[in-house]
DNA sequence: CGAATCGTTGAGGTCGCTCAATCATAGTGG
DNA sequence: CCACTATGATTGAGCGACCTCAACGATTCG
């Protein structure tokens, strides 16, 4: 093992503990990461057959375009989240993704990953879970989008990467940074790049957030979270 | 068995064939759906060990609800589908789910499922399955509210419900029901009440839909899927 | 230093919202 | 059978959030 813990296995074992066979088995199978430069696409939507991956390292994002070339942005994933299991299951992605910053990433081979889980039932009830976990952010995601207005609805898009990256140990204190560039939120958001813009103004002239190059950092993750009410249940 | 084959077992068995055995144990947890009346709450959000359910026969639709008193509609559950499975999985409902029109419904009991599933591990893939298809439409659902027009994205979720009432061979010809009424629809679009009034207007001038009493009858499918160029890809 | 990319800002238009009536339809008690 | 009520659909008027188009700054990179 490079690190002394994978993002999937700290994840998993929130859920469960885990025995020392599992843990071993799900480790040997999330050995060597291969590094990904940023904006790599890592599949298209309605490829076949195409592979999914663990993120030990990196920010990548899934979405699917539009007939008028629009664009959204599912959603974000971080390391220990899967992508594009989805795709795996149904043996067509419903979805592109690609990676947002430099990745390291562990590519799940398909019988492999099936073995480990007869082998490992409980292994397959701690993924379950977190599948669960992540439909569980896609549903908050729905509904941020169809029921807030632009500023709540990007604010509370920052809490939830905040809340996220901390349980990560990426956000120590009051701050994280988030490289995600405005296109890219904008068409998470469901929002336009100019109004997005001009919502992280007002975010910025409240002194919650400050944009510097091709990344933005929180700067009050705590009034963002009392701004918003923001309460993360469907994190856990 | 009051009714020759569950709408859940045909569905399972569009993925993948399900032996004799598979079946029938499949069917006995099925047994004796009980009737629920239209407009029932069967779960809240926030509730704790909440039951989940298959649907027998019947409309189901699940929701939060956010601070400022709003609601968004996060899926219609169908014949065959699944109600509350991940509240079950999490051990908290992430969002609450009711009827919409009388329905019968098979509770599921946690531990016959979880025996269920390690007995036939094949009903377990087929299940998982089941529930990246489910998570497919939500994917869907997100695109539709945050990037299309108001027109587009009621004649897309219209679309997608003729696609689903044709595979239980509930729309026969170029006409279906849909039992949902325009607040509960306006939840689910992310619009007023009064917007998808207009908006279902343009589409009955279009000769596309007819409002008649508390429900909405489609009346030209076929044009309606032209009208889109409704794919419905992730409807596999 | 030029080119490319991304962020920022202005001006003006529109889609969809809110508020507030009015119109069905069905159910209920007299 | 008829008020009477409740619920949901429909429509009008006015407003505001967000969009589009278009330009201009800032930063990065070869």
């Amino acid at each position: 093992m490079a690190e002394p813990a994978p993002a999937l296995v700290r994840k998993l074992s929130r859920f469960a503990a885990m025995e020392a066979r599992e843990r071993a088995a799900l480790e040997a199978l999330l050995d060597r990461p291969v590094a990904f430069p940023a904006r790599t696409e890592l599949f298209y939507e309605g490829e076949r057959d195409c592979a999914a991956y663990v993120i030990a390292e990196g920010w990548v994002y899934s979405y699917k375009e539009v007939e008028d070339g629009g664009r959204q942005v599912v959603n974000f994933q971080l390391p220990g989240d899967f992508v594009g299991l989805r795709g795996m299951l149904l043996g067509v992605c419903d979805h592109a993704s690609a990676t947002l910053t430099g990745c390291r990433l562990v590519a799940i081979d398909r019988d492999r990953w099936e073995r480990l889980l007869t082998d490992f039932p409980r292994l397959g009830q701690a993924v379950l879970w977190a599948v669960a976990h992540d439909e569980s952010m896609l549903v908050e995601h729905l509904v941020n989008i169809g029921r807030r207005s632009a500023y709540m609805r990007t604010a509370y898009l920052l809490c939830e990467f905040g809340h996220r990256l901390r349980v990560l140990g990426q956000c120590q204190g009051n701050e994280f940074v988030c490289p995600v560039g405005q296109a890219i939120l904008a068409d998470a958001l469901g929002l336009s790049v100019v109004h997005l813009n001009r919502t992280l103004r007002k975010l910025r002239e409240h002194g919650l957030v400050v944009v510097r190059g091709n990344s933005l950092r929180v700067t009050d993750f705590q009034a963002l979270v009392e701004a918003t009410g923001f309460a993360g249940d469907y994190l856990r």
